[in-house]
RNA sequence: GCCGCUGUAGCUUAGUUGGUAGAGCACCCGGCUGUUAACCGGGAGGUCAUCGGUCCGAGCCCGAUCAGCGGCGCCA
């Protein structure tokens, strides 16, 4: 039986077996107190001396932090308990008992990533993990009920996307293979077939940035879709963080309680998200006190200091052609500008998503290429795609550790993946 | 890559003008029948990141190296 089983007003009374891990141990005497951990939750259990055989009792005393246990008890209401109820042990069994756990009260952000093996069990932690996996899937929810379909893109890649000095080489056989850096060319492809395709997968990128914001490995959830423009994009991506939003918070109240979270944060994710032209949001940024060019990109601090009032998403689109990448399409009106668009989050945290209508037509999308001195022939299939029945389409990209991290109101993307890979940890 | 900061016990840390390294938590022993990361008494635990220098004397001053953190630039 699970702990969060247990800890019902249907179960007092009864005799209840649960297993997991000891989380906090107190005597005091003939009495042990111990809180048992699982997946689900945590429950405290009293061993009286008498109640237990004198080994058990003895078991029980000896049961450190981590202890691996299962205990049988007659379940009673007790407000004095953690979570309401405790358990009166009748049986005691120890499967091993732990070594000195290293983690106590006082810790530090950096040891708990020395130890995050370890880190790995704590209430937070599993916290974390719970609403990442309500964020996997409520996308995957919300994306096949849009009738898109879910694709698998190759994670080695043998040229470059957006520039070589941020790519991972790897050895392939006597060739270089790089570690993708994003998968829209390989969407693009399948958009052929399949017209609205996704993926959440990894990206990999070798910046050598030292941000609360950046990692080297992160799970990229991008899409892409043919005869979709740039403002319906944005109209999509819009109800699907509302949808996200609202399945935190029906699934994992108790998760945002742990990570402290104001639920009201939250709640204020609903329609409709502030959409600017690039230009207004140069202006937002000159009145909060930022000296901003005309046309430059926006760094993390701009973006921070420009988000911070804002209380649910922002868009940003029509971005300067010269800023973006060659493949963004730009607006036939007025092609100095892109139909592209970012989405920055509120408070603070700054862009998750980066997206907008692709270039479609294969000469313009050469002399886009040339404009930016990148030679057609390094992107061979991918300017092939616009060889045979090329269609106007959009995608997206969105960072779903930043978006986690701005749901569950963390301070660093770190806190949000399980084994985080930086430019300084490889380990554990 | 650049700038800044930090490194003392397993963890979190104090350490005065340079003069015998101190505490809390965790751990071990003892006490306690209602504890809430309990409390009380006792104990053990230190190459002060590493290497070199200055000095009668260095945790403290100087230099180099290593590691980590924060920020910039770049990006999702």
């Amino acid at each position: 039986m699970h702990v969060n089983d247990v800890l019902d007003d249907s179960r007092v009374g009864t005799l209840v077996n649960v297993r997991g891990w000891v989380y906090r141990s107190r005597e005091s005497g003939q009495l042990i107190f111990l809180v048992i951990r699982d997946s689900t939750n945590i429950v405290q259990v009293v061993v009286e001396k008498g109640a237990v055989t004198p080994e058990e009792f003895e078991m029980a005393k000896k049961s450190n932090i981590e202890t691996s246990i299962e205990v049988e008890g007659k379940v009673s209401k007790e407000q004095k308990a953690v979570t309401g109820y405790e358990i009166h042990a009748t049986k005691v069994k120890v499967y091993q008992f732990a070594e000195n756990f290293p983690i106590t009260k006082d810790k530090s952000d950096e040891f708990l990533l020395d130890i995050r093996h370890l880190w790995l069990r704590s209430r937070e932690m599993t916290a974390i993990m719970k609403m990442r996996e309500t964020v996997l899937d409520s996308i995957r929810d919300f994306m096949r009920e849009r009738g898109y379909h879910e694709v698998q893109p190759p994670m080695f890649v043998g040229g470059m996307v957006e520039g070589g000095s941020t790519l991972f080489e790897v050895p392939y056989f006597g060739e270089k293979a790089y570690l993708t850096q994003s998968s829209q060319f390989y969407l693009e492809a399948f958009m052929y077939s399949l017209e609205s395709v996704y993926t959440i997968s990894p990206s990999f990128r070798a910046e050598k940035s030292r941000t609360r914001r950046h990692l080297t490995e992160y799970s990229h959830y991008e899409a892409e879709a043919a005869w979709v423009g740039n403002q319906q994009m944005m109209d999509l991506e819009e109800e699907m963080i509302i949808a996200i939003a609202q399945s935190l918070l029906s699934s994992n109240k108790g998760e945002l309680e742990i990570v402290k979270r104001d639920l009201k944060k939250i709640k204020s994710v609903e329609k409709p998200f502030y959409r600017y032209r690039y230009e207004k949001v140069i202006e937002i940024g000159r009145q909060k006190g930022l000296q901003l060019d005309d046309v430059t990109d926006l760094g993390e601090k701009e973006e921070r200091v420009i988000t911070e009032d804002f209380d649910k998403p922002i868009f940003v689109y029509n971005f300067p052609t010269e800023l973006k990448p060659f493949y963004h399409r730009p607006d036939p009106a007025d092609p100095s500008h892109v139909m592209n668009h970012d989405v920055l989050a509120p408070e603070g945290y700054g862009e998750i998503i980066g997206g907008g209508e692709r270039i479609w037509s294969k000469d313009e999308l050469i002399s886009r290429m040339r404009n930016d001195n990148l030679n057609p022939e390094d992107y061979q299939w991918y300017v092939d795609l616009r060889s045979f029945g090329s269609v106007p389409h959009s995608g997206f990209g969105l960072g779903v550790d930043r978006l986690l991290t701005w749901l569950a109101g963390l301070d660093h993307i770190n806190k949000v993946v399980p084994f985080p890979r930086t430019i300084r940890r490889l380990k554990p």
